[in-house]
DNA sequence: CTGAAAGCGCTTACAG
DNA sequence: CTGAAAGCGCTTACAG
């Protein structure tokens, strides 16, 4: 089905079929609806690669990655995806798996499919080179910021996310938060560990153990690392953890020292992994990162790029707090009633 | 850069630039090599719009998956991610998330936008109405079997990875082989429990606690059944799981009953969920679905059927045991030496 | 308000 | 072996 097979059943030369299917005013009212009928009739969609080559625009973006089988790609990947849907626009995925050939060849097919935009996810938050001089059309950097601060990185809010953990915690009236975490050269274990350190501070606290516990993003290191907390400070009343992994072996461990979670001991996770967080025992509160929306987000501001609206530096998207069983709502009371 | 001004570089004609540049064998070696230096230093991509809409194809193929945040669609997107990038092909994602109007809405989109071909993605290996009449290009059913045996549908050999698993716990000599899996619906769990019952049957066993047990997909039900198969039968000394959870919280469960695993109890899990089996105590055998290669399969028979040779039917690729430490080698012998 | 013409960037008969 | 012409399906000045 062509515009030519409309503009004949209705009975009008293609320029006004394409005219009255692209809403231009110039076409009388009787014409346009008989073109629509037309068109209707014969299920007829106008084809993208005839109008892309005209317009320049092929209402398609490219989404480059570095590791989609990571923890964070997949939630990013389904807001653009979802954004994308409500803009008639679709997403070509490339995976580089970390290689930069890979990648220099994806950005490089990515520009011959005339893309309009680029969408450039990080596999972690930590500061990336920016690509953009590669690229002829608008990017945004997502969940992994540019080294260029002339571009566009749209970021999950560690410092804030950690901020809400330690705010609840200290809400159920917590005085003793320990932190373990990952390792210390990711900036997301150092910017929530220095975010919890201030809301401790400003609330007269110090944090329990002294320092962060820094190890693996590991369930193990979750476990080992709670005997060490509790050996080095045995009043800590709260553990704030860098991942739900983490917080997993937290409260495991925490169960076998024969501290109960929560009334003992409050645990917060972070990333909300459902099916780990969900499944713990207790279930984990933790954080979410919205990268849902992170994805949204960026296909926004890609859209505004390509419309001419063009921003650039660092935009931290905010994460919630999900409360679970993991710190209970009225610690060191635990209620026989609603346990039966 | 288009074609016209490599032509006009290279002193040729539009036409004798695009017959050089394809190959074609009725170019002078000389021109040849004059226009394909020309395209070199002006770094020309033929436009793949402008062929598409000559050629009626776009070396893009669609993928619609029913839920991508499922665990099973990222592997098997990779592996087609990966496996089209060698055929110089593209893959535009679009996730229906379980709506029937939005899986039409993509399909249209997708067929409008001129895909070569669809791989459908299935978010359960259970029977799916076929789309193939929506669908006027070859289709490829994946992980999720088309109810139209007239259609191609490559699928995990649930059988087959439940045979890897039995095979192997009677290799280690157990005698007392229990099941804990998921909910009966799924097919996965009722042909996974068959093959294992038949294996078990061959070698002269019977299933420890008489029957499989059949509840959810989650660490919490390992932990119960756990509880529940060890009463029903205390000699159990091997239990085959119906995934890593489950498998996870039988693992916890039975340390918690001081049943060391794997010397009084070895455990299997099933799809090698790195993140989970990886980090359990002990680091679980479980059996790798291969959705990676599911998904290059699939691309391989997409291809094939872009060539004219199309297949129908069910293909089911074979998983593989990957063997950790929930499965020692040498059960009730554990040596002192090597605890060390 | 409508339609004939040119053109987006390329490929492919066809003529030379 | 090379090039002029037609055409893929559409849009957009331009003329009427």
């Amino acid at each position: 089905m062509t515009l030519a097979d409309v503009a004949k059943l209705a009975g009008v030369s293609v320029s006004t079929a394409s005219k009255a299917l692209n809403g231009k005013p110039e076409v009388a009212d009787a014409t346009r609806a008989r073109v629509r009928h037309a068109a209707a009739e014969l299920a007829f969609h106008p084809n993208p690669l005839a109008r892309g080559l005209i317009s320049g625009r092929t209402r398609t973006i490219g989404l480059l990655t570095d590791e989609l089988g990571g923890r964070f790609s997949m939630p990013v990947l389904l807001g653009v995806e979802n954004a994308l849907g409500n803009e008639e626009m679709s997403v070509v995925l490339c995976d580089a798996r970390g290689d930069s050939i890979r990648r220099q060849h994806y950005i490089r097919t990515l520009v011959a499919r005339q893309v309009d935009g680029f969408i450039i996810l990080g596999e972690s938050n930590d500061l990336r080179p920016s690509l953009t001089r590669d690229i002829p059309v608008p990017v945004v950097y997502v969940y992994g910021e540019s080294g260029d601060p002339g571009d566009l990185s749209i970021l999950a809010d560690d410092e804030g996310g950690a901020r809400l953990a330690a705010e609840h915690l200290i809400s159920l009236q917590r005085r003793h938060v320990g932190h373990i975490t990952g390792p210390v050269l990711y900036r997301a274990a150092r910017d929530r560990a220095a975010a919890l350190r201030q809301v401790l501070h400003d609330s007269g606290l110090d944090l329990a153990g002294g320092e962060p516990l820094h190890g693996e993003w590991s369930r193990r290191w979750g476990r080992h690392a709670a005997h060490m907390l509790v050996t080095a400070d045995p009043d800590v009343d709260a553990i704030f953890c860098g991942n739900d992994q983490i917080a997993d072996g937290v409260c495991e461990a925490l169960t076998n020292l024969g501290r109960h979670v929560p009334d003992d001991v409050a645990v917060v996770g972070y990333d909300n992994w459902e099916t780990l967080a969900a499944d713990c025992r207790p279930p984990l509160t933790t954080i979410d990162l919205n990268l849902e929306q992170l994805g949204a987000v960026a296909v926004e501001h890609l859209s505004a790029a390509l419309d001419g609206h063009r921003t650039t530096g660092v935009i931290r998207h905010p994460g919630r707090l999900v409360v679970r069983e993991s710190t209970g709502p009225s610690p060191r009371r635990p209620s026989a009633a609603v346990r039966a």
